[in-house]
DNA sequence: CTGCCTATATAGAGGCATGATATAAAACTA
DNA sequence: TAGTTTTATATCATGCCTCTATATAGGCAG
């Protein structure tokens, strides 16, 4: 690929290059974790909550796999969230064998509240910032966005497909 | 709020831009968590050895106050720690209740490794991406690095004394 | 010495994950 | 139809990780 100059590529695509961003997304990770992660819930729990919420009721199997979880994991969670009464368990009509899981409206409710207090605590947060520096990083965030969806789409595909890149 | 024309603010630092920046950091955390995340030691671990590698030998309660659990929590932590020879606890001369806990060459190892493993799997991300969005990637992080080190700060300073902003 | 504070340890309980295995229903196969 | 295999879920034993409540032991003040 030679440089076709469009818009005013800067640098290349180097390893080094890469490893740059790598840290900044790293340390991006790490503030996340530890000032956006609610203890109520687990993560998998949470988003398995988001998943059926998203996608409509779902078998044991097909969670745990999307999940990456081992199927024992997902029963014992999904009994967990349904003592909680955030999700129920429904035989499916045409196969004796699967549990159908739905979250409840409980469920879809304690997305929202986890949803808002994340959400208000990262603005408390960026409200520490001057002006300068929140505008900064509200440019960055919008000219990164549809590059960094694409990222996720290629993880979420890596995920399901490995072993197709390296070695 | 009147726009100042400065040097080129496009938007004010309203909540609902805040909002926008915080669904963008929150997708980001995603990612991190289900892709970064290495299973073979906790967080809290991980994150208890690189500060016993950044500051040196400390007590158990300041290990526990500084990560935000219990001290059973960290005795416990710091027992499967050094039943795996990552950390060593060395008795203090000057005060024979407190135990210094240190990271050996081995947790010096473990930490390097993982770092390696990580930066390896993010670059190999970013290498699907199209050289304009990682280019647009790399542009965005290099542009919001100084202030998000501000923010990690604020976060910091914020986790010791907490009560200052809200409520 | 008595009593209090501090640093760490222990006990008990629950969430969260694992691998190995059990059970029951469905789907093949002969 | 009977027997076998596959599929979906559950159960068990184990280990990590965290919590609260409590115990032990050293330091210190009177």
């Amino acid at each position: 690929m030679e440089y076709t100059q469009q818009s005013g590529p800067r640098e290349p695509d180097t390893p080094a290059a890469r490893e740059e961003v790598a840290e900044a997304l790293e340390q991006l990770a790490f503030l996340a974790v530890r000032h956006l992660t609610n203890r109520d819930i687990s993560f998998t729990a949470a988003s398995t909550l988001g998943r059926l919420s998203r996608e409509g009721p779902s078998r044991l199997t097909a969670l745990a796999s999307d999940e990456g979880v081992t199927q024992p994991s997902m029963t014992q969670l999904i009994q967990r969230l349904e003592r909680q009464g955030l999700v129920t368990r429904v035989d499916d009509p045409h196969d004796g064998r699967v549990v159908l899981v739905a979250i409840t409206d409980s469920g879809r409710e304690l997305l929202a509240e986890r949803r808002r207090g994340r959400t208000d605590r990262l603005a408390e947060l960026l409200a520490t910032l001057s002006p300068e520096d929140e505008q900064a990083l509200a440019t960055a965030v919008r000219a990164a966005t549809p590059a960094f969806q694409r990222l996720v789409e290629n993880a979420a595909r890596a995920r399901k497909a490995p072993g197709t890149t390296a070695s």
